[in-house]
DNA sequence: CTTCTGATTTTTATAAGTAAAAAACAATTG
DNA sequence: CAATTGTTTTTTACTTATAAAAATCAGAAG
């Protein structure tokens, strides 16, 4: 962003919106520093949008006394494009894009000047991404050598799901121990109900699923929180969405023995029944470790 | 190490030691590739070490031919000093010394810039080390604003052990299922007698501790290995380090209760007692999360 | 004396450039 | 033709430089 001053323009966007919605011509406006934190960039940053808005005419200034002359219109915003993106976010998202799209295999190397050139931007900046990238565990390099896409191979799979294992069993545990009174066991319920609710009409809504097993998980973890069982979770996560993508035909499949299990698990956690659900819940991890096994690209 | 050529410097240094012990003047020497994977250099770097030793005199080349013409002599090595560290590495150790000894406490914020200027080096090259340190949770940032040294409270402590006591716990019943013939048991027993040769003497040999202990939790790991668990041992072991140099005097007290608790784990453990090491196994993780917690700033 | 402003200094995000090292290519030799 | 060499191209690791943004400072105003 720096070169390109993205975050003044989008400052001076917001602060139009802010002036439309809640003044009128002739108000007086307050101080830098509210007008810098309304903002959220600092006092430097709004000073120069404030500036910028005194040329354009849209204020003018009496001493110190800053007040609304002009209301603006649409056409004196910025256009916000896909380039206002920081440089880092573009990396990103074409980076991802080509390990989903699977353009990147595991095993396959690749260097930090070809991602530069194909998304327009310096090695530095993609050196950075993929540093910080790298602690999902998927890519690695050496010094003085080109990046690589790990195997995924059935190891990795299987201390994946080992430490899942641990922390969903944990999981559950804590959420056992939850006293009834607990908010938790509504949005439990709430749950369940829209996993039947989707469950009969899985063949057309089996998409739907993903975001339903965020939501189970997010729930389930709340009853402990911990930030490394969290970060834990990002790399599964990723792992999954992006192994997934090789094999959407199983997807539908997939999905609907997903939601039964879950129904499942959900159910026997509402009847108190740790047993049911330990089990239930040991079934569903393996059912995913193996499908993920053969899918995997071994 | 890119501006100066320290990977040339050793490769000549090696090549040099290479030479002395396996050859004699007159020898013919083998081909680029067979020196490059000798030396673990790219066939670049070796032919330049070589080309630089026909300079020096030692090598004659008759045609495509290289031949041993002098033995080298310990003049013509380079001389090795603290500089010919990677960049990398200058920062690493340099932060590391920084917050080891206080100078950045927690909360503390802290600019790149400065980093760089103390340790000598350009800003790149710090904020990608503060990006691959970020993955042990002790630093953070956000966009346009300088690094943090995140607070060491309460809630960190009890994560973090919380995760421990999972993973040591399912390591511990792994552990126990191996069969009796495995390594592993004269392993553990080897370390029992190490554990009970100092520990009279622990008045004068408590900092010989920390070795041990590395050593107990890296057999204990070694029933089950995975990467995620190695992963979160080091962040372990990298809070407990840097948490503890504040707190110099209560060292010997903490590994004299230490060395004894350990030896009680693996006491029970080697009789098979699994009920009983996993009460002593209970005990001292609850021992060492509130002596860090005690010591913590909080 | 606290809050605000205007001016100044520092820092971050990014770009552009480069020596050293690695990798790829092409010619040659055994 | 496989292995080796000489040559060329590409990439990494690092440096220097700078616009944009943040942070600081010193007065001024309430």
């Amino acid at each position: 962003m720096s070169r390109k001053n993205f975050l003044f323009q989008k400052s001076v966007n917001a602060l139009l919106d802010i002036l439309k919605n809640e003044y009128v011509v002739g108000d007086n406006l307050p101080s830098d520093l509210t007008i810098a934190n309304r903002l959220d960039v600092s006092r430097s940053t709004a000073r120069k949008t404030i500036d910028y808005m005194i040329e354009q005419g849209f204020i003018v200034k009496l001493g110190s006394q800053k007040t609304l002359y002009a209301m603006p219109q649409k056409s004196h915003y910025f256009a916000v494009n896909k380039q206002s993106m920081s440089k880092d976010k573009q990396v990103e998202e074409h980076f991802l894009n080509l390990i989903l799209n699977g353009k990147i295999k595991p095993g396959d190397r690749f260097s930090e000047l070809e991602l530069a050139r194909q998304s327009n931007c310096n090695t530095v900046t993609v050196r950075e991404f993929l540093i910080r990238f790298s602690r999902f565990g998927l890519i690695e390099k050496s010094p003085r050598s080109q990046w690589q896409m790990k195997n995924f191979d059935e190891q990795f799979v299987d201390e994946l799901y080992e430490v899942r294992h641990l922390f969903e069993m944990y999981s559950l545990s804590s959420f056992m121990q939850l006293e009834e009174t607990k908010p938790h066991w509504q949005q439990l319920e709430a749950l369940l109900l829209e996993h039947q609710e989707i469950e009969p009409h899985m063949e057309e809504r089996f998409h739907e699923f993903p975001k339903l097993d965020q939501k189970f998980h997010t729930l389930m973890q709340s009853a402990q929180p911990n930030q490394f069982v969290s970060q834990f979770y990002d790399i599964i996560s990723f792992v999954f969405h992006y192994h997934y993508q090789w094999d959407r035909n199983s997807e539908k499949d997939r999905n609907t023995v997903a939601v039964h299990e879950h129904i499942d698990i959900i159910s026997k956690m509402l009847m108190k029944d740790y047993r049911g659900a330990t089990l239930a819940l040991e079934k569903h991890l393996n059912t995913a470790k193996e499908s993920l096994k053969n899918t995997a690209i071994l």
